[in-house]
DNA sequence: TAGATTGTTAATCGATTAACAATC
DNA sequence: TAGATTGTTAATCGATTAACAATC
């Protein structure tokens, strides 16, 4: 079967379980159960074998998954198995951290252009990336073909660089900035805003 | 009545109401209603006002909510009228960017104390918070009383800082590094991991 | 074979949405 | 009063978990 309707919540744990796959691994451990995964990563074993059974047969009765096959499987399912170029907008503290993330890992996903609007940062390199002036945003985008957006600029700045990564025709936009913005339906949006995540802890805490 | 059984999911969209609420109160708008709220945060208004029910009737029939007085019993809800001390391990690009996040507003959660390993950064300020040695975290958390701890640390020293923190008496941990940590029940632990949302983005995209 | 573990169906649980009486 | 909008119950929808036949 190909997949009926997916939804987000799957899509977010295969990322969790490839984590940990990659793990054994490198541990060199090369068969793994449903009730392993379970137990280590605290969800249910249920819940991980339907994950997974989504999109395939990927075990064998009696024995498990194999660790190697299911890695490649699900960087597969996630279409991390080609190259995905990013653009991050934002060269402050967020946007260095973020570009540092797969820096010298072999990932298919990289950040490979960079923009800024503060004059004392174009120039400068990030890793090997060069900073540059958020004018040339579309024709980077366009030249790389760069599908996915992620913008770390003030919550001023934010909805503008949003759509101008529209117009340049990214596919998808990853925002920091703490705003609700707003995107055409084509475009997929997903909002990582860290102060609502500190603020949602407070409850739990005070 | 006080509080039946929240689900997290209720909790996380609090923060984003109050958000939208003080961009309203900021342009003079005293009065919402649900319909509006919903419209420009794209949600269900019955959800809204489902939401906001579980906590007492903070809105008039036939008017809406007062913007002020909603604005005021979120951050109740949410315990961000009470003070609440973080501390922050790893002084690096995402530590420091988190740490100014709140710098210049009013809120009541606040990073007071800031810790690395690296003896450079040891001695230098973000914002107005000295960087700490890891070592003095268990006497800061005491002295300070940090309620919260925040770990922005590379992957290999996440469990180790965690450790620390459960020891030390923190109550909760947001945790930015790419590992599966284990804290004790009594540990709120929240992850926020940034290579997981990134991962999960591709599958939306490619 | 006996034991283990998958894939999958059915049962449960929980969250979202619709609908509407109450009421400003 | 008529129109608007809440708070809340009931209906729907979707996600998680349990259970088990299939099979390695």
């Amino acid at each position: 079967m190909k997949t009926p309707k997916i939804s987000e919540a799957v899509i977010r744990r295969l990322p969790v379980y490839l984590r940990y796959l990659q793990h054994l691994h490198e541990m060199n451990i090369t068969t793994v159960s449903s009730l392993d995964l379970g137990q280590h990563l605290e969800m249910n074993p249920a819940q991980i074998r339907k994950d997974l059974a989504y999109f395939g047969e990927f075990g064998r009765k009696g024995i498990g998954y194999d660790v190697e096959y299911l890695i490649a499987k699900i960087k597969q399912i996630l279409k991390l198995d080609r190259r995905l170029n990013v653009a991050l907008v934002g060269a402050g503290n967020l946007g260095t951290a973020l570009s540092n993330y797969n820096r010298y890992t072999n990932e298919k996903m990289k950040i490979v252009a960079i923009f800024d609007s503060f004059p004392e940062k174009i120039g400068t390199k990030i890793g090997t990336v060069k900073v540059q002036p958020i004018q040339e945003l579309a024709k980077t985008v366009k030249e790389q073909d760069v599908k996915i957006g992620i913008i770390t600029v003030p919550a001023t700045e934010a909805q503008k660089v949003a759509d101008q990564m529209v117009e340049a025709g990214i596919k998808g936009i990853l925002n920091f900035a703490p705003i609700t913005m707003r995107v055409p339906n084509h475009v997929y949006l997903r909002n990582a805003d860290l102060t609502t995540e500190l603020q949602s802890l407070a409850y739990y805490i005070g």
